[in-house]
DNA sequence: GTGTTGCAAATGTCAGACAATTGGAATAGC
DNA sequence: GCTATTCCAATTGTCTGACATTTGCAACAC
């Protein structure tokens, strides 16, 4: 008894069920599981957690939906390959930032991912934004500024970090299209992890908030060829304090 | 190998709890039942039915991980609000293409995605395609192009389509990012319905055919800018077909 | 009028049994 | 000896029935 959620970390589904889905999604993403391996049969995950097979089969299924295992009668429980697993969901997303942090080329294909897209999003949300997006994304952006000030410790960097990606999810939102705002909906927590390495390992805020300023001004200019130029070199920044790019800002004027 | 099931594409889980889902979502997608609106209860849905209150929970709680219901104990289960659906899974994509076909913006939306993005991706696998990627995209051209001369009847032109959305896939996968590989393999669905609308409004497919040579070629070339342009095109051709863009190919040499 | 208690409805969990599927082992046929 | 068939154990899929927990609301006490 007394079994209080001393977990739930991650704490997504309800209760039993979602724990052990928990576990096991901890086991898969820290390499402890590998694509092809078997999982215990549902009585015995039952018998070891001291749950219901009903619950069991509830963990199973949600694994399962995210394609991250696969079920079939006979024979067992099995990891599926990487590319079968649904990782463009939230929960998924998660599980990668929690338990796989700084492994295998995520990191740098999510960040490809932004480098490619940002700019041709700051070009959409420059000719839609409105007055409700503008005052999402100044928000975002005087919490930034708040939190620049006391950089000193690691911990304030986190305030900076979380109230980045405020700033950017924005700018998604700002092209009022639906693809691009599940996108950003689904990768936060990946892109939480490019921002917040980003963050750890840059010698200077400052010239980020700046930065972010000028895009935010460009985009409320309805400025579309600034806002590309100004969403280039934020990224071409990132790109430079994760080591993925050479030259920080070489255009710099 | 690669070949998965070839039958059963709607049909998606295994058997009883898959149909009732896919009873439920067809409900939710058509709009016969809203956002706020309350399912039956589990014992309701499984006495009509005929099913045990098993299954019925097993498709609930598939509609629930992929953020289209929430269930609470002791309220019910509810129609999730339309931000709230998961539908850049592989699953909701197809339900959204067989139930909500020419709805909503989202034919416009998946479209404004792709002409943001392919030219940027037609770029990237022009730097990085292998002779593998070319060859899957080779032999999506030439199915295309088989199914070109018999272009009489309109249910060849579902090959065509077929094919066509499997260069466009080819050609994600050719920038060996993961998060496009899955971005494309979740909106096939939606994409194969953009094409096919497309393709059935299309005059003439011949000249299709010839922009996505030279796609094709460019890709193989490594000819990144003229990449570039052929996916523009493509895409402005296919905004033409559908309505949203005035000029077909204003720049067509 | 306000706060509390109790109840009905619905989902969450449990337990046990049987059905369906799968892969391999044992067996029969040649 | 080799192949084809049959049988069987293991595992997931489904069914049934019961109880636990949560929720919203109505009845009630003050």
């Amino acid at each position: 008894m007394t079994n209080t959620a001393e977990i739930s970390k991650t704490g997504n589904s309800k209760a039993v069920g979602g724990l052990l889905a928990d576990e096991l999604a901890k086991l898969v993403f820290d390499g402890s599981l590998v694509p092809g391996d078997t999982l215990p049969p549902e009585t015995e995950l039952a018998a070891t957690h001291q749950i219901s097979r009903a619950s069991v089969r509830s963990a199973l299924q949600l694994l399962e939906t995210l394609g991250i295992v696969a079920r079939r009668a006979g024979r067992g429980t099995t990891v599926q390959e990487f590319r079968e697993w649904n990782f463009l969901d939230s929960q998924v997303s998660q599980w990668i930032a929690d338990y796989a942090a700084p492994n295998l080329g995520v990191l740098h294909d999510v960040f490809e991912f932004r480098v490619t897209t940002e700019p041709l999003i700051a070009t959409l949300a420059a000719k839609r934004a409105t007055a409700r997006d503008l005052l999402a994304m100044e928000e975002a952006f005087n919490v930034m500024e708040a939190n620049w000030e006391r950089r000193a410790s690691l911990g304030e960097r986190v305030s900076f970090s979380q109230a980045d990606i405020a700033f950017h999810e924005a700018i998604y939102r700002a092209t009022h299209n639906l693809v691009w705002a599940q996108i950003v909906h689904i990768l936060r927590p990946a892109i939480l992890l490019v921002i917040k390495t980003s963050n750890e390992t840059a010698e200077e805020l400052r010239e980020s908030l700046e930065r972010h300023r000028r895009l935010m001004e460009a985009i409320r200019m309805r400025d579309s060829d600034a806002a590309h130029v100004a969403a280039t070199r934020i990224l071409s920044q990132t790109g430079y304090d994760l080591g993925f790019e050479e030259t920080p800002g070489e255009k710099e004027t």
